[in-house]
DNA sequence: CTTGCTCCTGTAGTGGCTACAGGAAGTAGA
DNA sequence: TCTACTTCCTGTAGCCACTACAGGAGCAAG
Protein backbone atom coordinates (compact mmCIF):
# COMPACT_ATOMS: atom_id res chain seq x y z
CA UNK A 1 0.00 0.00 0.00
CA UNK A 2 1.01 3.34 -0.99
CA UNK A 3 0.62 6.94 -0.17
CA UNK A 4 -0.43 9.64 -2.91
CA UNK A 5 3.18 10.65 -2.72
CA UNK A 6 4.84 7.53 -3.70
CA UNK A 7 1.68 6.71 -6.13
CA UNK A 8 2.04 9.78 -7.89
CA UNK A 9 6.27 8.83 -8.15
CA UNK A 10 5.57 5.87 -9.31
CA UNK A 11 2.71 6.52 -11.78
CA UNK A 12 4.34 10.07 -12.84
CA UNK A 13 1.07 11.18 -12.39
CA UNK A 14 0.76 14.65 -10.27
CA UNK A 15 -0.61 14.42 -6.60
CA UNK A 16 -3.30 17.12 -7.15
CA UNK A 17 -3.68 15.43 -10.96
CA UNK A 18 -4.37 11.86 -9.04
CA UNK A 19 -6.93 13.34 -6.13
CA UNK A 20 -8.56 15.20 -9.61
CA UNK A 21 -8.97 12.22 -11.26
CA UNK A 22 -10.17 10.65 -8.43
CA UNK A 23 -12.65 13.89 -7.89
CA UNK A 24 -14.03 13.25 -11.87
CA UNK A 25 -14.34 9.38 -11.16
CA UNK A 26 -11.59 8.68 -14.21
CA UNK A 27 -9.89 6.43 -11.83
CA UNK A 28 -11.57 4.39 -8.76
CA UNK A 29 -11.74 5.80 -5.00
CA UNK A 30 -8.50 4.05 -3.40
CA UNK A 31 -8.62 2.69 0.41
CA UNK A 32 -7.68 5.02 3.28
CA UNK A 33 -5.80 4.51 6.12
CA UNK A 34 -7.14 5.61 10.07
CA UNK A 35 -5.50 8.73 9.55
CA UNK A 36 -8.04 9.64 6.72
CA UNK A 37 -4.73 8.97 3.96
CA UNK A 38 -5.17 7.91 0.65
CA UNK A 39 -3.73 4.15 0.14
CA UNK A 40 -2.78 3.00 -3.12
CA UNK A 41 -2.39 -0.76 -4.41
CA UNK A 42 -0.14 -1.69 -7.39
CA UNK A 43 -3.30 -2.48 -9.58
CA UNK A 44 -4.64 1.28 -8.52
CA UNK A 45 -0.64 2.75 -9.65
CA UNK A 46 -0.88 0.69 -12.66
CA UNK A 47 -4.26 2.36 -13.62
CA UNK A 48 -2.31 6.08 -13.22
CA UNK A 49 0.11 4.59 -14.85
CA UNK A 50 -2.09 3.51 -17.91
CA UNK A 51 -3.86 7.24 -17.62
CA UNK A 52 -0.65 8.86 -18.14
CA UNK A 53 0.77 7.21 -20.93
CA UNK A 54 -2.51 7.45 -23.07
CA UNK A 55 -2.36 11.45 -21.82
CA UNK A 56 0.85 11.66 -23.35
CA UNK A 57 -0.17 9.59 -26.40
CA UNK A 58 -2.88 12.42 -26.63
CA UNK A 59 -5.75 10.80 -26.16
CA UNK A 60 -8.36 12.77 -24.20
CA UNK A 61 -10.08 11.57 -21.17
CA UNK A 62 -13.20 10.45 -22.34
CA UNK A 63 -11.21 7.89 -24.73
CA UNK A 64 -9.38 6.95 -21.98
CA UNK A 65 -12.41 6.09 -20.00
CA UNK A 66 -13.63 3.98 -22.46
CA UNK A 67 -10.02 2.09 -22.93
CA UNK A 68 -10.48 1.74 -19.09
CA UNK A 69 -14.09 0.24 -19.34
CA UNK A 70 -12.65 -1.66 -22.22
CA UNK A 71 -9.60 -3.34 -19.78
CA UNK A 72 -12.24 -3.98 -17.38
CA UNK A 73 -14.49 -6.19 -19.85
CA UNK A 74 -11.16 -7.84 -20.88
CA UNK A 75 -13.05 -9.21 -24.42
CA UNK A 76 -12.98 -8.35 -27.84
CA UNK A 77 -11.50 -4.87 -26.76
CA UNK A 78 -9.13 -4.90 -29.67
CA UNK A 79 -10.86 -4.39 -32.46
CA UNK A 80 -12.57 -1.04 -30.99
CA UNK A 81 -9.14 -0.12 -28.95
CA UNK A 82 -7.72 0.06 -32.81
CA UNK A 83 -10.33 1.91 -34.29
CA UNK A 84 -10.00 4.91 -31.35
CA UNK A 85 -6.26 4.41 -31.90
CA UNK A 86 -6.68 4.99 -35.88
CA UNK A 87 -9.14 8.06 -35.34
CA UNK A 88 -6.66 9.66 -32.95
CA UNK A 89 -3.66 9.30 -35.56
CA UNK A 90 -5.81 10.65 -38.00
CA UNK A 91 -5.79 13.75 -35.95
CA UNK A 92 -2.29 13.55 -34.92
CA UNK A 93 -1.52 13.53 -38.85
CA UNK A 94 -4.19 16.48 -39.22
CA UNK A 95 -2.20 18.84 -36.69
CA UNK A 96 1.24 17.77 -37.84
CA UNK A 97 0.13 18.99 -41.52
CA UNK A 98 -1.42 22.75 -39.66
CA UNK A 99 1.53 22.59 -38.06
CA UNK A 100 3.79 22.50 -40.93
CA UNK A 101 1.53 24.70 -43.59
CA UNK A 102 1.92 27.51 -40.33
CA UNK A 103 5.44 27.09 -39.71
CA UNK A 104 6.10 27.95 -43.51
CA UNK A 105 3.04 30.49 -43.51
CA UNK A 106 5.53 32.26 -40.21
CA UNK A 107 8.68 31.79 -42.06
CA UNK A 108 7.55 33.97 -45.03
CA UNK A 109 6.23 36.61 -43.23
CA UNK A 110 9.20 37.08 -40.98
CA UNK A 111 11.20 36.57 -43.77
CA UNK A 112 10.60 40.19 -44.71
CA UNK A 113 11.60 41.38 -41.41
CA UNK A 114 14.88 43.28 -40.81
CA UNK A 115 16.55 44.47 -37.84
CA UNK A 116 16.15 48.29 -37.88
CA UNK A 117 13.14 48.70 -40.36
CA UNK A 118 11.27 51.21 -38.80
CA UNK A 119 7.16 49.75 -39.98
CA UNK A 120 7.47 46.19 -39.98
CA UNK A 121 6.13 44.77 -42.82
CA UNK A 122 5.05 41.42 -41.05
CA UNK A 123 2.25 43.47 -39.47
CA UNK A 124 1.46 45.35 -41.69
CA UNK A 125 0.89 42.16 -44.38
CA UNK A 126 -1.24 40.82 -41.06
CA UNK A 127 -3.63 44.23 -40.75
CA UNK A 128 -4.20 44.38 -44.78
CA UNK A 129 -7.46 43.88 -46.25
CA UNK A 130 -6.13 42.27 -48.98
CA UNK A 131 -4.10 39.86 -47.56
CA UNK A 132 -4.55 36.13 -48.75
CA UNK A 133 -5.45 34.48 -45.44
CA UNK A 134 -3.33 32.13 -44.60
CA UNK A 135 -3.29 27.90 -44.34
CA UNK A 136 -5.57 27.98 -40.51
CA UNK A 137 -8.62 29.48 -42.86
CA UNK A 138 -9.07 26.56 -44.63
CA UNK A 139 -8.42 23.92 -41.84
CA UNK A 140 -10.00 25.52 -38.73
CA UNK A 141 -8.48 26.60 -35.76
CA UNK A 142 -5.34 24.83 -34.50
CA UNK B 1 -20.03 52.20 -39.14
CA UNK B 2 -20.99 48.25 -38.64
CA UNK B 3 -23.26 46.59 -35.77
CA UNK B 4 -20.88 43.16 -33.86
CA UNK B 5 -22.81 40.69 -36.50
CA UNK B 6 -21.23 42.53 -40.09
CA UNK B 7 -17.54 42.85 -38.37
CA UNK B 8 -17.76 39.22 -37.10
CA UNK B 9 -18.38 38.42 -41.14
CA UNK B 10 -15.55 40.82 -42.05
CA UNK B 11 -13.05 39.85 -39.69
CA UNK B 12 -13.91 36.44 -39.57
CA UNK B 13 -14.30 36.39 -36.09
CA UNK B 14 -16.75 34.67 -33.83
CA UNK B 15 -19.39 37.25 -32.41
CA UNK B 16 -19.27 36.14 -28.99
CA UNK B 17 -15.30 36.20 -29.37
CA UNK B 18 -15.57 39.89 -30.28
CA UNK B 19 -17.38 40.81 -27.12
CA UNK B 20 -14.73 38.81 -24.79
CA UNK B 21 -11.64 40.67 -26.92
CA UNK B 22 -13.45 43.56 -25.60
CA UNK B 23 -14.33 42.65 -21.80
CA UNK B 24 -10.81 41.59 -21.90
CA UNK B 25 -9.64 44.52 -22.92
CA UNK B 26 -7.44 42.55 -26.15
CA UNK B 27 -9.20 45.30 -28.62
CA UNK B 28 -10.78 48.67 -27.62
CA UNK B 29 -14.16 49.38 -26.58
CA UNK B 30 -16.19 50.43 -30.03
CA UNK B 31 -18.84 53.27 -30.37
CA UNK B 32 -22.04 52.70 -29.72
CA UNK B 33 -25.41 53.27 -31.41
CA UNK B 34 -28.01 55.43 -29.59
CA UNK B 35 -29.86 52.05 -28.86
CA UNK B 36 -26.67 51.06 -27.38
CA UNK B 37 -25.21 48.72 -30.24
CA UNK B 38 -21.45 48.31 -30.54
CA UNK B 39 -20.75 50.57 -34.21
CA UNK B 40 -17.04 49.20 -36.16
CA UNK B 41 -15.16 51.29 -37.63
CA UNK B 42 -13.02 49.52 -40.78
CA UNK B 43 -10.22 50.01 -38.43
CA UNK B 44 -11.54 48.44 -35.56
CA UNK B 45 -12.15 45.67 -37.61
CA UNK B 46 -8.88 45.59 -39.39
CA UNK B 47 -7.51 45.05 -35.62
CA UNK B 48 -9.79 42.48 -35.11
CA UNK B 49 -8.38 40.80 -38.36
CA UNK B 50 -5.21 41.28 -37.18
CA UNK B 51 -5.67 39.35 -33.92
CA UNK B 52 -7.82 36.39 -35.54
CA UNK B 53 -5.03 36.03 -37.99
CA UNK B 54 -2.02 36.06 -35.81
CA UNK B 55 -4.37 33.24 -33.54
CA UNK B 56 -4.26 31.17 -36.51
CA UNK B 57 -0.69 31.72 -36.66
CA UNK B 58 -0.82 30.30 -32.97
CA UNK B 59 0.35 33.12 -31.47
CA UNK B 60 -0.95 33.09 -27.84
CA UNK B 61 -3.40 36.56 -26.81
CA UNK B 62 -0.65 38.01 -24.93
CA UNK B 63 1.63 37.96 -27.50
CA UNK B 64 -0.95 39.73 -29.80
CA UNK B 65 -1.41 42.56 -27.36
CA UNK B 66 2.37 43.10 -27.72
CA UNK B 67 1.84 43.61 -31.51
CA UNK B 68 -0.75 45.63 -31.56
CA UNK B 69 0.98 47.98 -29.32
CA UNK B 70 4.12 47.71 -31.58
CA UNK B 71 2.01 48.82 -33.90
CA UNK B 72 0.17 51.27 -32.54
CA UNK B 73 3.91 52.84 -31.92
CA UNK B 74 4.88 51.97 -35.17
CA UNK B 75 8.49 52.29 -34.51
CA UNK B 76 11.32 50.04 -34.37
CA UNK B 77 9.28 47.33 -33.38
CA UNK B 78 10.65 44.90 -36.64
CA UNK B 79 13.60 43.56 -34.61
CA UNK B 80 11.53 42.82 -31.71
CA UNK B 81 9.01 41.06 -34.04
CA UNK B 82 11.01 39.08 -35.65
CA UNK B 83 12.30 38.01 -32.36
CA UNK B 84 8.85 37.08 -30.94
CA UNK B 85 8.27 35.02 -34.61
CA UNK B 86 11.23 32.99 -34.04
CA UNK B 87 10.58 31.80 -30.65
CA UNK B 88 6.90 30.91 -31.96
CA UNK B 89 8.88 28.71 -34.58
CA UNK B 90 10.90 27.41 -32.41
CA UNK B 91 7.87 26.28 -30.21
CA UNK B 92 6.16 25.20 -33.11
CA UNK B 93 8.68 23.11 -34.45
CA UNK B 94 9.10 21.50 -31.04
CA UNK B 95 5.23 20.64 -31.42
CA UNK B 96 5.98 18.89 -34.61
CA UNK B 97 8.44 16.79 -33.18
CA UNK B 98 6.63 16.06 -30.56
CA UNK B 99 3.60 14.79 -32.75
CA UNK B 100 5.83 13.11 -34.76
CA UNK B 101 7.22 10.90 -31.96
CA UNK B 102 3.63 10.57 -31.09
CA UNK B 103 2.32 9.07 -33.88
CA UNK B 104 5.33 6.50 -34.07
CA UNK B 105 4.92 5.17 -30.82
CA UNK B 106 0.76 4.89 -31.62
CA UNK B 107 1.93 3.47 -34.99
CA UNK B 108 3.89 1.14 -33.34
CA UNK B 109 1.21 0.07 -30.16
CA UNK B 110 -1.44 -0.27 -32.73
CA UNK B 111 0.27 -2.53 -35.53
CA UNK B 112 -0.24 -5.26 -32.96
CA UNK B 113 -3.81 -5.04 -32.08
CA UNK B 114 -5.42 -7.60 -34.44
CA UNK B 115 -9.73 -7.62 -34.58
CA UNK B 116 -11.06 -10.33 -32.43
CA UNK B 117 -8.49 -11.11 -30.09
CA UNK B 118 -9.71 -11.73 -26.66
CA UNK B 119 -6.72 -8.99 -24.72
CA UNK B 120 -5.43 -6.08 -26.48
CA UNK B 121 -1.61 -6.39 -26.74
CA UNK B 122 -1.93 -2.44 -27.05
CA UNK B 123 -3.91 -1.80 -24.12
CA UNK B 124 -1.60 -4.17 -21.91
CA UNK B 125 1.43 -2.61 -22.85
CA UNK B 126 0.33 0.56 -21.86
CA UNK B 127 -0.79 -0.75 -18.09
CA UNK B 128 2.41 -3.22 -18.12
CA UNK B 129 4.86 -1.82 -15.31
CA UNK B 130 7.80 -2.41 -16.87
CA UNK B 131 7.04 -0.89 -20.26
CA UNK B 132 9.40 1.37 -21.28
CA UNK B 133 7.73 4.82 -21.29
CA UNK B 134 7.44 6.35 -24.68
CA UNK B 135 8.53 9.66 -26.19
CA UNK B 136 6.22 12.02 -24.65
CA UNK B 137 8.45 11.64 -21.63
CA UNK B 138 11.03 13.05 -22.32
CA UNK B 139 9.71 15.81 -24.29
CA UNK B 140 7.02 16.93 -21.87
CA UNK B 141 3.10 17.11 -22.11
CA UNK B 142 1.43 18.17 -25.63
C1' DC C 1 8.06 17.81 22.19
C1' DT C 2 9.13 20.09 18.37
C1' DT C 3 10.34 20.44 13.69
C1' DG C 4 9.35 19.57 9.17
C1' DC C 5 7.39 16.81 5.83
C1' DT C 6 3.39 14.80 3.72
C1' DC C 7 -1.18 14.85 3.19
C1' DC C 8 -6.18 16.59 3.66
C1' DT C 9 -10.36 19.44 1.76
C1' DG C 10 -12.20 23.04 -0.74
C1' DT C 11 -11.99 26.66 -3.84
C1' DA C 12 -10.33 29.55 -7.51
C1' DG C 13 -7.55 30.32 -11.53
C1' DT C 14 -5.54 29.09 -16.24
C1' DG C 15 -6.41 30.05 -21.80
C1' DG C 16 -9.42 31.08 -25.13
C1' DC C 17 -13.20 30.78 -26.05
C1' DT C 18 -18.46 28.96 -26.44
C1' DA C 19 -23.25 28.56 -24.99
C1' DC C 20 -27.23 29.97 -23.11
C1' DA C 21 -31.03 32.69 -20.67
C1' DG C 22 -33.90 36.42 -20.73
C1' DG C 23 -34.66 40.64 -22.54
C1' DA C 24 -34.35 44.98 -25.72
C1' DA C 25 -33.75 47.16 -30.28
C1' DG C 26 -34.44 47.36 -35.03
C1' DT C 27 -36.55 45.98 -39.55
C1' DA C 28 -39.79 44.30 -42.98
C1' DG C 29 -44.21 43.02 -44.38
C1' DA C 30 -49.66 43.06 -43.87
C1' DT D 1 -49.78 50.55 -36.84
C1' DC D 2 -49.31 46.05 -35.50
C1' DT D 3 -46.78 41.97 -35.68
C1' DA D 4 -43.31 38.73 -36.54
C1' DC D 5 -38.66 38.04 -37.06
C1' DT D 6 -33.92 38.92 -36.69
C1' DT D 7 -30.11 40.97 -34.49
C1' DC D 8 -28.15 42.43 -30.60
C1' DC D 9 -27.64 43.27 -25.38
C1' DT D 10 -25.80 41.74 -20.54
C1' DG D 11 -24.46 38.42 -17.42
C1' DT D 12 -23.29 34.03 -16.16
C1' DA D 13 -21.83 29.30 -16.57
C1' DG D 14 -19.44 25.68 -19.04
C1' DC D 15 -15.56 23.56 -21.70
C1' DC D 16 -10.78 20.77 -21.07
C1' DA D 17 -7.36 19.09 -18.15
C1' DC D 18 -5.31 20.47 -15.03
C1' DT D 19 -2.64 23.73 -11.46
C1' DA D 20 -2.23 26.58 -7.41
C1' DC D 21 -3.12 27.92 -3.10
C1' DA D 22 -5.08 28.50 1.75
C1' DG D 23 -5.56 26.68 6.05
C1' DG D 24 -5.35 22.85 8.61
C1' DA D 25 -4.28 17.82 10.21
C1' DG D 26 -1.39 13.49 10.48
C1' DC D 27 2.88 11.44 11.10
C1' DA D 28 7.98 10.27 11.61
C1' DA D 29 12.63 11.49 13.19
C1' DG D 30 15.61 13.69 16.35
Amino acid sequence: MFTIGKASEQSGVNMETIRYYEREGIVPKPGRSEGGRRLYTSDDIAKLRFVRRCRDLGFPISIIQTFLSLTALNDRSCGEVKTMAENHLVEINAKIENLVRLREALLNLSSNCEEGTAACPMLEALMKDGFADGPAEQCGRL
